[in-house]
DNA sequence: ATCACATCTTGTCCAAGACAAATAGTCATA
DNA sequence: TATGACTATTTGTCTTGGACAAGATGTGAT
């Protein structure tokens, strides 16, 4: 249906800005690479300013989810797609997914690339019913992402439908959290993202976890600066401020805004901060409670139960 | 820790790409006017990267807010902090609101600046009960958002105080639009943003408008490419693609965009586009029917059904 | 008043260089 | 075979100073 390997007959081009955006990959960085491994390599417009074709931008995914993977810029940057894709193959799945319990996911995967919008609303919202939110959110949604997201780096599914998949769900989640958000005895848990962070089913899906356990949780959305959540924090007295980040942001830029938080925010007011990158990471950040799988949310709740009563009684 | 000569002996200070991170000031905004108005004068540590204290930080918070209102970095970004204040307090309030029938929008404003969440939840969701969703969004939402907006502008709410609103109402319009979502007779819609337009709040009051005329209303949710909305109206056989805007994107720029999009889309599918940009804007883009109002959506509708009736009679 | 035209403003992009932190490679020792 | 120390390479980020186009403002003529 699309485009081939022709540039520019009628491929969409986009400037470095929008290629930041989408990629998550610094305008230093593709400057950088460019002038290292020449690749990428994009035209120029009438001001000599670069122009980047849809295929590049592809490509550049690819490589970013190689790189967040583990392996290095200079092995991977300027290798040809198709060798990239053999590498995806290549990666060890970290998901087993041989049992039959998934299969959800799959059909939901296949309803969405076969446009059947209404069926796939209810197939989730079946799965919703008969699983109960917890086991919906861990053994459903968490799976479902990952293999969206794999198929979608493989180029086989498109931006439009992924956008798609993500409103049906939350939609769903949503409406699911709001049917029994006034309870809960637990901690008070401000949710939010960090600038430049969009994803916000991350965010639903531990607002979800967490509202289960009886937390009273307080979202903000995506994207508040680090200055309004340390606002936010002090005006509804949290107890917990909780992040959610998925792979689009490097570590490095992680981990400095998160420190910078840790340093406004109130000592006595805990910091989580949750996402798939946390799963292969060894830096962690003092002060900063980091969970690589919403199934580590509970534990997590139980311990802050305990230790707050604690202090309570010493008080 | 490594606190330096001049400022102050306890003063944070941080790099240039925490400024960027908390004002959203981009690193090249930071260094041109450094370069161009003297400020900010950030202070450089042994490898000569500037190091900004935190008091400069606040001021560019405050810079940031008055070029947000309308006024221009050459005539703000010089001048000392106190006259900086003095232009906060001076700022023209853009609403007349005399009239007494947007008491709910008032009461809302209240709650949430008091922070109170579970009341502003409940008021906001009577209100929807008693008045329907039609009228709740145009007699409520629409003039609370602009209450909002000025608030915002003025100063009298923070950023994550928008947030939260926005968030809250959100799920309760998102809740409405879902239980009713499956009927409809009427034309196939296809619901999305644009790159670089994050308010959903806007497409979700015209997703609801359009639904209770009996649209089948189908949502990307916010920033899709056009190139994606393409596919996607393809993929999903839209009759319409419906934009909206806020005021945040200069005019030109949608312009530019909805041209781009007009081309590329389908002969046979039309393209609207709302947003209360288009009050004041002389400005239209040939092939896209645009809409300065809500209320303008039922008889938009109700002319599409007439002329696609006379097509299908013509066939 | 309204429009067209000239002039400033201002955000964004570019190039090429520099440097430190992270990572990989090497070698000697327990 | 591990482990640790040391060196070399890789890689992200910051720097300067210049350039340009789109937006905003001012000016003059209709």
């Amino acid at each position: 249906m699309d485009i081939m390997s022709e540039p520019s007959i009628n491929m969409p081009c986009v400037n470095i800005s929008a290629v930041e955006r989408d990629t998550g990959l610094s305008k230093d960085i593709l400057r950088a690479w460019e002038r290292r491994y020449g690749f990428p390599k994009p035209s120029r417009d009438s001001n000599g300013e670069r122009v980047y074709p849809a295929d590049q931008l592809e490509k550049l995914r690819v490589i970013r989810r190689l790189i967040d993977s583990g392996l290095r810029p200079g092995n991977v940057v300027s290798e040809p797609l198709d060798a990239l894709q053999a590498r995806m193959q290549a990666l060890p799945s970290r998901a087993p997914r041989t049992e039959g319990e998934f299969t959800v996911a799959d059909d939901a995967l296949r309803l969405l690339k076969s446009h059947q919008l209404t069926a796939l609303r209810q197939l989730l919202s079946q799965s919703l019913m008969r699983l109960g939110l917890q086991q919906f959110v861990l053994d459903v949604v968490a799976p479902l992402n990952e293999l969206i997201g794999n198929a979608w780096v493989e180029g086989r599914i498109e931006i439009f439908e992924e956008h798609l998949y993500a409103e049906q769900l939350q939609q769903l989640l949503q409406h699911a959290i709001g049917t029994m958000s006034d309870a809960g005895p637990g901690p008070r848990i401000l949710l939010t993202t960090l600038p430049g962070e969009q994803h916000k089913l991350g965010l639903l899906m531990a607002e979800a976890c967490l509202c289960i356990e009886g937390a009273q949780c307080i979202s903000l959305g995506v994207q508040t600066p680090v200055w309004d959540i340390v606002q936010a924090a002090r005006a509804h007295r949290a107890d917990i401020v909780a992040l959610s980040y998925s792979q689009v942001t490097p570590l490095n830029v992680v981990c400095a805004n998160l420190a910078d938080l840790r340093g406004q925010l109130d000592a006595d007011v805990e910091l989580w901060c949750g996402g798939s990158l946390w799963g292969n990471a060894r830096k962690t950040v003092p002060g900063v409670n980091t969970m690589a799988a919403l199934a580590e949310i509970p534990a997590a709740l139980e311990t802050w139960r305990r230790h707050h009563a604690a202090c309570r009684a010493v008080q």
